[in-house]
DNA sequence: CCAATAGTGTCTATGAGACATTATAGT
DNA sequence: ACTATAATGTCTCATAGACACTATTGG
């Protein structure tokens, strides 16, 4: 006879804002934590949920309103003191989204704050922000992961200022060019540009294609 | 009120044997896939497992009677069909060991078989041992995980033949020694050498201290 | 013309891969 | 001396990084 267990999933959603990673959060309203900021996230619901990437998008759905991010399972963290109830498992969940995804969603119920400098969060939550942010950095350095963090279309410059961002390191710019373009991962679309106040720069996309692959060259 | 499901925890045991990656696999006696070979597993126990790792190495001791390999949690399999009972959860791990470590232990009722050409596995345990196999070979390329595939001692064109059989591809013998030496994650071992028909090879350990460290170079 | 960003060209140092050569054991 | 493996040396080619330079906009 199997000892059933709790399980719930966790989502770490990062978006790029004021040039830092940073956590959706929400303020928990019923205990355990009651009033302390959480991770979207909840129990696994057998009837509802196919599978746990599916309970996580319905988790996002219901507490951020966003629908297609970039997710993806991180680790699982399952142990008696996690959750002052007992033992219990949380199968948690990465998600990046362009920032201007969370602007019509239902921000004012949500807090957006710096992955680097959170308070303490319910649960074992901040164990599970280290993960995701330590799984983004490791990974965008040797893939198009920083993609999903940028608009439908962007500069080459806004691509390579995220891939710093991320990574926390300048990089050349020369040499940045040379490798995106080279590995034919970013798609030019023909005539349209981005102007500021001087030199307009070309807009560039993922194909479609592409959308969902991760190509693995060092930027 | 969450819902309580049934959760346990699955272990790859892969090894290295006859030039190929090989998994450990046990022969269920009961229902369901009674019969079918399996991956050692099995329920967690609330009351004696701390966390998802104790009880990993409690399943490897158990079934297997290996003590101390290298194991790290891999991916956590949830739905509602991997297990015909209904919605269930498995927290899946990998471990690597020397396969000297095998032969004492219960190898009697184990079954030893190849990664590349199994039998239909009980579960989903199929998937599992998948995403072990990419796991392994996708980290091998840049890290020294396939030295817990080797034992204490070693010498370098052994260390050379476990890359190649993990990676799947030739190395080139004056590169390889190159980069291992200058990376200093091995250690000479004074005087020692190993001996068979021709020239005695100097043989080398893993310092202690970088045991469980995985340095990140590409070999 | 100036400021500011977009985009290109070139040089160099590093290091991986290919391959040749030397070293040392047993028979 | 011969064979097989261990170990080292050398050459070349690709490329990352540094840096300088040119291009194009608004004011």
């Amino acid at each position: 006879m199997p000892q059933a267990i709790a399980v719930s999933v966790d989502v770490a959603l990062l978006t790029l804002r004021e040039g830092r990673l940073q956590v959706v959060l929400y303020r928990r309203e019923n205990p355990p934590f009651q009033g302390a900021l959480a991770l979207p996230g909840g129990y696994i619901h057998t009837d509802e949920d196919e599978d746990d990437g599916a309970a996580a998008r319905r988790m996002l759905l219901a507490k951020t309103g966003i629908r297609t991010p970039y997710v993806e399972q991180l680790k699982t963290f399952a142990d008696r003191s996690r959750d002052p109830r007992g033992w219990s498992v949380s199968i948690s969940f990465y998600a990046l989204v362009d920032s201007t995804v969370l602007e019509g969603s239902r921000s004012a119920v949500l807090e957006i704050l710096p992955a680097d400098a959170l308070p303490r969060l319910a649960f074992d939550h901040d164990r599970i922000v280290a993960a995701a942010l330590e799984r983004v950095r490791n990974k965008s350095a040797y893939s198009t992961l920083p993609c999903y963090l940028l608009p439908e279309t962007f500069t080459l410059s806004q691509m390579q200022s995220t891939y710093e961002q991320v990574l926390g390191v300048k990089l050349d710019k020369s040499a940045f060019r040379r490798k995106v373009l080279n590995s034919g991962f970013v798609e030019e679309i023909e005539g349209a540009m981005q102007g500021g106040v001087h030199r307009p720069a070309q807009l560039y996309r993922i194909p479609q294609a592409q959308r969902l692959v991760l190509r693995t060259r060092t930027l």
